[in-house]
DNA sequence: CTTGTAAAACCGATCATACCAATTGGTAAA
DNA sequence: TTTACCAATTGGTATGATCGGTTTTACAAG
């Protein structure tokens, strides 16, 4: 029984410490997603701690998704992907776009009666800065779309429409396979965008509920259109696939 | 060398179904929010595992945010909004159900296109299962609701549209001051509501996208205003102030 | 040399036990 | 009454052993 007479100090629980080191061997590339970690024993020899210790910490990565422990194999590091989503479910960017288009228009045409004039004069700002082309434009332009929505979304006077507005867009940023289809189809048509985004804010103003709905409607159908040319361009034909029959069955529903 | 010779089927580790069943005894009331759990050494007597294992399991629950574990103290049960709020903004009744409102009308727009046949029997058999009125039937109605909303989300064959719902359902269940309204709304009108589902039923059969979405959106707002009148005769005046002022801009914005 | 399979090596799952450290409550001393 | 201290309780960590599942190895059959 050699010793363990180290940090008997504060009160931060020794697994967790141990959770944090291991999190830090996977942050830094030592241990990339899908490797294996090292075994129980050999990892408490490391860290100098007792295996039920390593347990713990690694049950604690796991309850936070960072891996997965598979009996009689090892621990593996889990991907970004599959893990931070916290359980938001891997779609398309298709999939989400429609969704966007079905609920944002609601939202848009729910808060258009009665909006403030501070709230369009902020949503004014933001389409210009949108269409800022300065370096990290990107970035910025990205910051301000989502204010844009946001913003609409919050002028409902809804915290439950607010939420879902955010976790749509969380889903835009967080899942890969949709931020990569996103990320080229913005790069292209700044104007256009731009464009769409004014028709949206004169709806508004108006505080005319179905034009308002109409406007959102539009962007998303032509964010959607370009977004079918990009997936064509790189060869995505399961995507598209999917995308030509849910894209007669949206049009349809889409009738105004 | 005693006994464990218990549960060896499946995969299921053990502390996870430890920590399962100490969830349950937080769940069923016996340890209310804020109350100490018993020690891990009688845990681990009165459950037949190892005190390891308790730990693991509390770790686990810790992890989670259901419970607070204090050194030489105890683990304390947390308050259902410290915890599993996990990002779920507190909205009222009204909030949720105004979001539901115009979110799952559009998804049962976008359903009717070209809904299964199979799919419109299985939501005609859950209606039934809504309307009888056995022992525990507001369990099974309950369930049963879920399902038929969850299905028709499901048949958009959008993940992502499904996604929404399930989120919006799921802030239906774990906002306490929600269920509290839900409840008493859903033990009301057992016969209303079957009518009205049943007639969303209907629209989707004859695969108009406008008729899903009108029933639909009775549905709501019928619910919404049996909802107002619980919530008046409570005494909710926070509430019905919002929800007065809500009402008419939602009104406003459903008209179709 | 390839392939199949069974043994061996590894590994996580769990348990029992022991001791340390922090918290708490009661009791004795001031 | 207040303070100081001690003992019981409780969580925290360490060892070492056993069990059953997984992966690798090695050897025999084809």
């Amino acid at each position: 029984m050699a010793g363990q007479e180290r940090r008997m100090m504060k009160d931060k629980r020794l697994y967790q410490s141990v959770a944090d080191r291991i999190a830090g061997l996977i942050d830094s590339g030592i241990y990339p997603p899908g490797s294996r970690l090292p075994g129980e024993r050999e990892l408490a020899e490391t860290l100098e701690v007792s295996r039920v210790t390593v347990r713990e910490a690694e049950i604690f990565l796991q309850a936070l998704g960072r891996i997965d422990i598979k009996t009689g194999s090892g621990a593996y590091v889990r991907n970004k992907s599959d893990q931070s989503a916290g359980g938001i479910p891997s779609v398309s960017a298709f999939e989400l776009t429609e969704a966007r288009s079905l609920f944002e228009s609601e939202a848009a045409a729910l808060a258009a009666p009665d909006i403030d004039n501070e709230v369009l004069n902020r949503l004014e700002t933001l389409i210009e800065k949108m269409m800022s082309d300065e370096p990290d434009g990107a970035q910025v332009a990205e910051q301000a779309d989502r204010d844009f929505h946001l913003t609409i979304a919050s002028s409902t006077g809804n915290k439950a429409v607010l939420y879902i507005v955010e976790t749509l867009w969380k889903m835009r940023m967080e899942l890969e396979q949709v931020r990569e289809v996103y990320d080229s189809v913005c790069s292209e048509d700044s104007a256009a965008r731009g464009q769409e985004h004014t028709e949206i804010l004169e709806a508004l103003r108006s505080r005319d509920s179905g034009a308002a709905r109409s406007a959102m409607r539009q962007h998303f159908t032509r964010l959607l259109k370009s977004m079918l040319d990009v997936t064509e361009e790189q060869a995505f034909e399961e995507l598209r696939q999917r995308a030509t029959a849910s894209r007669e069955r949206f049009l349809k529903s889409a009738q105004l």
